[in-house]
DNA sequence: ACTCTGCTTCAAGACGCC
DNA sequence: ATAATTGAAGCAGAGT
DNA sequence: GGCGTCC
């Protein structure tokens, strides 16, 4: 669920924090990618309807496949450079969250046989939906897909999200891109939301600084880990009766959980038992994540034609012209952007004398 | 009156043709 | 055995 | 912009 309301609390109460930005400003950037994510939402909404999807001859599913295909395009042609991050082993504190979801999962599945066998066409449509899973095969299928497309792929030892932000905090990528708000959490100091949406056009860019959401609410980053686990995250209970207005408050009147326990009427407000706040903060402040220089190596590199089109279009039924255009794309979106930031952001001005301090305007 | 929490529900891609 | 989302909007009702 | 198709 990540961060219960963040963004309200963001908005209401360090709304500088945040900015819109233009989608084509990303240009040169390399930008991390939670991959599981992207890949769960195109299981559900790529070529569905009802309980069809679009699949191979095999029957096997590639909505996830056509989905990741075409979005990877269009940031490629827009000159951002993705990297997209694979989830590990998900942490133990997550497990009893997980658990749940998966009863609700079972729930579904129970609910979408019954429509299926009173041919409600709605409710298929709905229940259908949740019963979607990501498997480690559509990890793989889409880790393949990438690879061969010359777009570098990392495995996180565990939540990717927790690794697109060691990522960013390492400067090796300028911006976490997600709609999940733990990336903050996580500390990504440069956090992008709705990076996708520009093609419907309807919601802009929003940027996030983590030093300005710390600096705004007047919170250190130990602070701001307490007040996102009192407003409820994914790895503990939270207090009931307490959310994210209540927990702001608490949060700069006492400084951390443990002292707002000790201050805390506990006639008024029950605090779980066995809550283990304290491991949570943990997986926040030091999450296992992948430091290794060489195992988180980035190349942007030609895509490979014949891998392309043996795996899309022999083993999964994708149109071959469409494909080979595809192919066409990816490469001239790399030619245009591997010239860099900037001198396609000179470009435009045509003053070609401005004597440019290359090293200083190549960091994030 | 107002604020806040907590519950339920929903929707979720990208492209091209018209 | 294997796999485990999300935010947001709208509404009810408790608390202050 | 609404609508069907992608596999």
């Amino acid at each position: 669920m990540g961060i219960k309301g963040l963004t309200k609390l963001l908005a209401d109460n360090a709304p500088k924090a945040m900015k819109e930005q233009k989608f084509e400003s990303y240009f040169g950037r390399k930008i991390a990618i939670d991959a599981s994510m992207s890949i769960y939402q195109f299981l559900i909404v790529v070529g569905r309807s009802g309980t069809e999807m679009l699949t191979n001859e095999a029957g096997e599913v590639t909505s996830h496949l056509q989905g990741m295909f075409t979005r990877t395009i269009r940031l490629l042609e827009a000159g951002i450079k993705p990297v997209y991050v694979f989830d590990g082993q998900p942490p133990d504190l997550k497990k009893q969250e997980l658990a749940k979801r998966y009863s609700k999962r079972a729930d579904a599945t129970e609910d979408l046989q019954q429509a299926m066998e009173a041919g409600n066409k709605e409710d298929i449509e709905k229940f259908s939906k949740r019963t979607v899973k990501v498997t480690k095969q559509h990890n793989e299928d889409c880790k393949r897909l990438l690879r061969l497309m010359g777009v570098p792929v990392i495995e996180a030892p565990s939540e990717a999200e927790a690794q697109c932000a060691a990522l960013c905090k390492s400067r090796k990528v300028y911006a976490v891109a997600s709609e999940d708000m733990d990336s903050l959490t996580f500390g990504a100091p440069r956090f992008l939301r709705h990076l996708m949406d520009p093609s419907s056009r309807k919601v802009p860019v929003m940027e996030f600084e983590v030093s300005k959401v710390l600096e705004e609410l007047n919170l250190t980053m130990d602070q701001f880990i307490d007040l996102c686990i009192l407003s409820g995250c994914d790895y503990c209970d939270s207090i009931r009766g307490i959310g994210g207005q209540t927990a702001l408050k608490l949060i700069r009147q006492h400084g951390s959980i443990e002292h707002i326990l000790q201050n805390i009427n506990k006639e008024r407000y029950s605090i779980p038992d066995d809550w283990p706040y304290q491991e949570a903060r943990r997986l926040f402040q030091e999450p296992l994540v992948c430091t290794d220089d060489e195992q988180l190596e980035m190349k942007w590199s030609a895509p490979d034609d014949e891998g392309l089109i043996t795996f899309l279009v022999n083993e999964n039924g994708f149109n071959s012209d469409r494909v080979t255009k595809a192919i066409e794309k990816i490469k001239a979106a790399k030619n245009k952007s591997s010239q860099g930031r900037l001198e396609s952001f000179f470009k435009p001005v045509g003053n070609t004398s401005m004597p440019i301090k290359r090293k200083a305007y190549w960091l994030p």
